[in-house]
Formats: C-alpha cells, structure tokens, sequence
DNA sequence: CGCAAGTGTTCCATTATTTGGAACCTGGTT
DNA sequence: AACCAGGTTCCAAATAATGGAACACTTGCG
C-alpha cells in the first residue's frame, strides 16, 4: 500500500484524482466559476484544466453555461448522491427516530457524520417555528466546533483523531471558539466523561446545541446527533433537559444500524435491470 | 467538436469517463456490489475495474467494506450534491413558492428537471411534514410516463425532444403507460394546447397527477411542476381544479428565475475560505 | 481607430499513465 | 487435499494525458 498523503484528499491517484479534485474546486466555490478561477485554486496548467472541464462538462459532472463561460456543478451529482445517501449514510435508519424525537422536543435536529475531517449533515429536521440557519444536508461544517463534531471527535480512536486534528483549520468563528489542539484535547476529555458535547456559539454567535455520538456496539463512532436552538429562546441548561430522550435516540439508531446494515443476506437474483 | 454519441453518457472521454462509468454502476445498482458484479455490468477487465475502484475509493467517492468486499457510493457525492443542487438545480428558488402552494394545496408537490433524457426529482412537498431535504431530490424517474416528464417533453424543441425519445425505454409499467413515440407524440400535442400534463396512472397505479412546465421568457423548459395523489383520496376532475394556481405559481418561479438566476451582481465577499 | 491585455481554445511532439493478459494469493467448499 | 471463485499484483505494450506555445476572440483603453 502506498504511504498515505498527510494532506486531505491526495490528488495523486493519476487523472482521475484530478479530475475529482477539479470538481471540488468546481463545486466549493460557491458559485459559477471561469477557467482562471479555477487556475487561481488548482495548480495545473491551462490547457490541462480546460481538458478536464471539457471531459467533466460532457459527464454531466459540471455544468456549462457558454455565453458566461461559466461551470458549476452539474445535476448528475444530484441524483448520484441520492443512491449514496439511501446506501451510505445513517439518515434512511435513523429518520423514524429523527421524526420521534422531533415530535417530542419541538426543536430543530441534527444528523451528521464524520467525512474527510469535517462534519458531514446528512438529515436534519426543522422545529415548527424554524429557527433560520444555514444547514441541509450535503452541508459541510468545522469538526471542531460544532456540537456534532465535538461529540463525534470524543470517541474517536488516538490515530485516527490525531489524523482529523491535524486537517482542522481552527479558525476563530466567535470569540468562544477552540483555537489550538491542546485545549480542544481537553474538552474532549470532558465530553467523554459526561457523555455529551455542548456547542456553546463557539460557531455561530446566539446558536447553541446539545450532541450526542452515535455508537456502534464495539464503539465505532458512526455519527453523532444534536439538538440545536438560538441563545434568545434557550439556554444550555434547558438543552441539558433533553440529554436523557436525545441519548434514547441515538441508541436506538445504533441498534437499527446494527441490524439493518450488517445482516449480509442478499437478495441473490436482483433484478436491477428496471427499464432504465 | 466530436459528434456526439446517440447513447446517453459517452463513456468516451478517457480515464475519467471511464471511472465515473464505474460509478454509474456502483451507485445504479442500489445495493453494495462486489467486483465480480460490476464485471457482469462493465465492460472492463478486471485489473482495470479493479484499479479504478480502488481510485475511486480512495477518492471518497465510493465507500468500501473491506471485510464485505464490497462497494457502495460514498459520502463525498453527498457533499458535492449539495453544492449542485444549490447551485444548478431550481429547488432554491422553488423553495419558498413549493412552500407557498403546498400550504394552499395540501397536496404531494414535485419539482423536476429533466436529466439525460430522464426525469430528475430536485424538491417535493409531502402533504403532512414540510421537509426541504433530498430524500426524495436526486431520485430518477421516466420521462415519457410521468406528469413532469411529460410537461417539459412537451415544450421541448424537436431536435431535443427526437434525442431524449430515443433514450426512452418504453417499459409498460401499468396498463396506461405509452408504449410507443407514435403515441405518445399525439398526447404531447394535446399537452401543449391545454397547457397541463396528466399522469393517468401511467407509472404507478392508483397514482394520478397533474403537471405543468416551467419556461424561461424565451420558452425553453427550465423544469417542471406537479400536484400528486391517489385515486383513492382525489380524482383527476379535482386535481385539474389546482391548475391555475399550479399555473400561477410555475410562472412566479419562471419569473424568480429570470431575475435570481442571470444577475451577474455577485456578493464578492464569500467566506468560501473554509480551513479544510 | 487600433493597440494591448486578458481569456478561452487548439496543436502536437514528448512523456507518463493506463491497460489487460496472465500469474499469483486467499479463503471457503467438496 | 485438491479445487474453485474471486480478489490482487506484475509488467511490457499501447494509449492517453501533458503543457508550452501559438492562435482566436473579446474587451477596455489611450
């Protein structure tokens, strides 16, 4: 096996990684991108860029507007991601639950999980009067200030923590941000013992929340699950409230994990065909 | 320019096109696949699906159970869908009319695209919880038996309508379905003088809807639009009575459109930064 | 009016990557 | 033990990617 890339995703693994790692750029931005934008962001070469586009463009992987000249990522991702978060993320098991503990606390949930370092959301359910925030899922967010990210980091084993760490930005959101390895170490200590992490605006100033991971039954962190609410209409300790119901749920999605993603029994002849 | 395949997605372009063939299949296939499986689906040897696989996971972008040996799409499309979906896809500007008329309606509301000659679900409105995820966006469905396929067929110019009908199964799903272009061509006529699209239980039974386009000023079908139900709680006379305010509110995302789309006037400041 | 700067596009010989048949493992089965 | 099926590795040949440089096109400016 070749020597890992210290750096996040190793753009190495020949046209393809460049391709992929294009498409990153493409759809981070943010917004339609030209070709020089994108050779501000990517380090190759003109006519290697434009060739890349060109190839992800007739994929359907980024779309081209012509008269701006513009790409942006293109719908194919869309209905791609709709097989990967039905198969591979915890939200298909764990919506009943979601819908449960929403029903219960009238508060906005969250569902994520740990990708590339950072927090993945991948469900989410609204309180009834929406407190307004950005996040949907697909939305990335810092590891290591979010309640989920926290809650997801405690219980991660040393090597693998050790390598998530190291890919933090630790940039200062707000002024109760964690900004160095060394205090955030310490709090994750504290999230061990009691078994759950606060967010306290350490990412969005006024908003707070309450996570808890989701573990497997040998202690695997699958993903973590939070209670999110603004400082004006709570407060942590109210947050705290709910600890025992939101524990509750999160061990009952461990326990569905359990048995409805390993059991190995397989519908041998599937018939996949399905008119296309 | 290379002409153009008639076939759907050229897996032409290189190494690229090839890898994102791969992962067509891995994600098309709707559970975990294993090697041998995707031998049966590709027409690669098996060094080579090999080799690419393990790109592919290495890029995040399928996930692999190395106990299972098996595949299935990862994470990473989750997060790159989101960025499309925002970015291309009508669901944002959508959102708030969807919202709007599923408050009116209390009805099953579906926003679509049209994808390589397939219908592409980007939102929906269920009728009881008023949930803005993808669980149901990315989903694919068939153009020529659905009420939003049909509706943007309709207005489609011919030499596009001509390519998409040529990737058409054709597959009667119930005894309503068209089974022919000759058909169905008549039936788009009809749809373009009334203006409204009907789903007579052509791809589900018991399920009926009524759908309408969405065109630019210049008519080119950006999407579609559509109230759903069942024969068992609503009839065709009763959805057909939503059809001006189905009218009403295609042309109020028409119009959003215009003006959110095209306006070049971009907030430069993006923290788009982002450690990662 | 024309020059200059900024961008997108094309060319092509060089280079590096991909390819795939065949051999090699590995774990489970007869 | 031998067998089998599927996964993994090798390596010379074939192919595709590369990128510097020239070209085309548009826009802004003197």
């Amino acid at each position: 096996m070749n020597v890992r890339r210290n750096a996040a995703v190793a753009h190495g693994d020949g046209t393809v990684g460049k391709a992929l790692d294009v498409l990153d750029h493409v759809s981070g931005a943010g917004r339609p991108v030209r070709l020089v934008d994108l050779q501000a962001l990517c380090p190759y070469p003109k006519a290697t860029l434009y060739r890349l586009l060109q190839t992800l463009t007739n994929q359907g992987m980024v779309a081209h507007d012509p008269v701006a000249q513009t790409y942006a990522p293109g719908l194919r991702l869309v209905r791609l991601a709709h097989a990967a978060w039905r198969q591979s993320s915890l939200a298909p098991v764990a919506g009943p639950h979601l819908d449960d503990l929403a029903a219960k606390l009238e508060q906005t949930l969250h569902l994520a999980q740990l990708d590339h370092g950072q927090v993945l959301y991948v469900d989410k359910r609204n309180a009834s009067q929406p407190v307004e925030m950005y996040s949907q899922a697909g939305k990335i967010g810092p590891a290591y200030c979010t309640g989920v990210g926290k809650a997801m980091l405690a219980w991660l084993p040393e090597n693998d923590l050790a390598s998530v760490l190291a890919q933090q930005s630790w940039h200062s959101y707000t002024a109760a941000t964690h900004t160095n390895e060394r205090t955030f170490r310490s709090e994750l200590q504290v999230i061990r013992s009691t078994g759950y992490a606060f967010d306290r605006e350490e990412h969005e100033p006024g908003i707070i929340c309450l996570a808890r991971p989701i573990l497997s039954a040998n202690g695997r962190v699958l993903g973590a699950l939070s209670v999110t609410g603004s400082t004006a209409t709570t407060s942590l300790g109210a947050l705290e409230s709910h600890a025992p119901q939101l524990s509750k749920t999160a061990d009952a999605i461990a326990s569905d994990l359990e048995n409805w993603r390993f059991p190995e029994v397989r519908q041998t002849q599937q018939t996949a065909k399905e008119g296309h």
